[in-house]
RNA sequence: CGGGGAGUAGCGCAGUUUGGUAGCGCAUCUGGUUUGGGACCAGAGGGUCGCAGGUUCAAAUCCUGUCUCCCCGACCA
């Protein structure tokens, strides 16, 4: 059982001006409602309600790979130059790289990923074709040196992702593999609500040869990208530069007439074969005893950037609009009075639902109803229940969903019930 | 890195052209009146005008340098 949370001692700075950095709705609206703020460009930290959010999202994430049978491991930030140079990626992967010495003059990089780590740290277990395969993953920052870090946490440079790291023997044991990580991918897309395609990309810096991205189709996205109802997809990059986005393209499944749409990368899978276990030279024993390198894969998501792809699907004038599994708070109870038996109503339905198992936060601020108001939407809670003097004298609270702004009226000494009703269908 | 814009109170901004006691709105604090969609009245506090030099009797304002932030592009998850 949760404990309500009170408004009243809640660090949750709502900004009632548009911050003058921020252009699209994610960017705005997450330092608006008080869930981010800057510390340098490209770097923000998250305040209680933004890092109740990224918390949840990590946890549907831990929830599908844990569930794909992969262990959670936790990676160092700073790595040695030498694994970089091993894999040739201290001169291949360019400024981007965040490198520095330390006291001792040895070189240093902040890791913008982690297969060279993990290679490196597999390298001194793996001895026999019977400890494979395996996946380890891990929920950690990242840095990258973007040359231009933007849309807050769209593009930053200090960012959170989950990563995850695949080994096996085989060519057909990695496909089957990949294939769960995509399916867990999706899975992961639909609890968070997010209107995705999933589409064949480059695989860029990371190496190898196969390699989906999941897209939030989002204006705001940096990637462009085309596809079909067959489930056909593909970035326009990865397409070749000849590519037209300017005129319409037949589906290469079935015919049909593409989709163009931009999109966010929230998430990818990669198939690496051996390119890592080859250069750093991680071996295992076949069962004729002959070492053999093995097949890997990799999987990213961005859990900030999901954050930002869910808001900037979903929000409206007023604010955000989380979808129940992510919501810093399930349920906001206004209560337009603090001091009387309609506050103390208030927080008796706030401990009961809490009771139940909801995530319940009681505004017990001593501020008007406008503006509690605003903020609720603001916010995005999914369900506010308000409870004032008003419908308390005439034996009712009201009931607003935050996504359809639906309102219902519903009995004081039925509300819990009431209210489980209406959670129920959200 | 190329192009554009901006740094003045916690936030949003005016003032810079034409140098002359640093302002407005919101927020904050005090008192009062209010109280179901971002209240009102009265009072108060809060500033090295990004930083460093220079010109001048005098610089937020002019000059030089520098840092930071935002947008477009190239690049990238």
């Amino acid at each position: 059982m949760s404990k309500v949370a009170y408004m009243s001692k809640l660090y949750a700075p709502t900004l009632k001006e548009l911050p003058a950095e921020a252009e699209i709705a994610s960017h705005k609206l997450s330092l608006r409602a008080g869930l981010i703020r800057k510390s340098a460009s490209g770097m923000y930290s998250f305040l209680p309600l933004g890092y109740r959010v990224i918390k949840k999202i990590e946890q549907i994430v831990r929830d599908e790979m844990d569930a794909i049978g992969c262990q959670e491991v936790i990676l160092p930030i700073v790595q040695p130059a030498e694994l970089w140079k091993e894999s040739g990626r201290w001169d291949d992967y360019g400024p981007e790289l965040a490198r520095f010495k330390d006291r001792h003059e040895r070189e240093f990089c902040l890791g913008p990923t982690h297969e060279e780590i993990i290679t490196d740290m597999v390298k001194g277990e793996i001895r026999s074709y019977r400890n494979l395969p395996f996946t380890l993953y891990q929920i950690n920052m990242k840095f990258r040196d973007e040359v231009r870090p933007r849309f807050g946490l769209l593009r930053g440079r200090e960012f959170n992702m989950k990563d995850a790291y695949s080994f096996h023997t085989s060519q057909e044991d990695l496909q089957k593999h990949y294939d769960e990580q995509a399916g867990a991918y999706g899975r992961i897309c639909e609890r968070l609500e997010l209107d995705y395609r999933p589409v064949d990309a480059d695989s860029g810096q990371i190496g190898g040869d196969i390699s989906r991205e999941f897209m939030a189709l989002a204006d705001a996205g940096e990637a462009e990208l085309v596809y079909c109802d067959c489930g056909y997809g593909a970035t326009t990059e990865s397409l070749g530069e000849d590519f037209d986005s300017t005129i319409s393209h037949t589906c290469p499944q079935c015919n049909k007439e593409l989709k163009l749409a931009r999109g966010i990368e929230v998430s990818q899978v990669f198939q690496l074969g051996t390119k890592y276990s080859k250069v750093m030279g991680l071996t295992y024993q076949d069962e004729d005893g002959v070492d053999q390198f093995p097949y890997m894969g990799c999987y990213g998501v961005g859990i900030s950037r999901s954050m930002a792809a869910v808001i900037e699907q979903s929000h409206d004038d007023a604010g955000i609009i989380w979808p129940m599994s992510i919501a810093p708070y399930q349920i906001i109870v206004i209560a337009l009075s603090t001091d009387d038996d309609a506050y103390n109503y208030a927080e008796s339905l706030a401990t009961q639902l809490a009771v139940e198992g909801f995530e319940v936060v009681i505004d017990d601020r001593d501020e008007r109803a406008g503006v509690k108001f605003a903020d609720a939407d603001l916010v995005g809670y999914p369900l506010q229940i308000v409870v004032g003097k008003r419908g308390f004298e005439s034996g009712d609270v009201e009931v607003k969903i935050r996504k359809t702004g639906e309102k219902r009226t519903v009995p004081l000494d039925d509300a819990v019930n009431e209210v489980l009703a209406i959670l129920e269908n959200l």
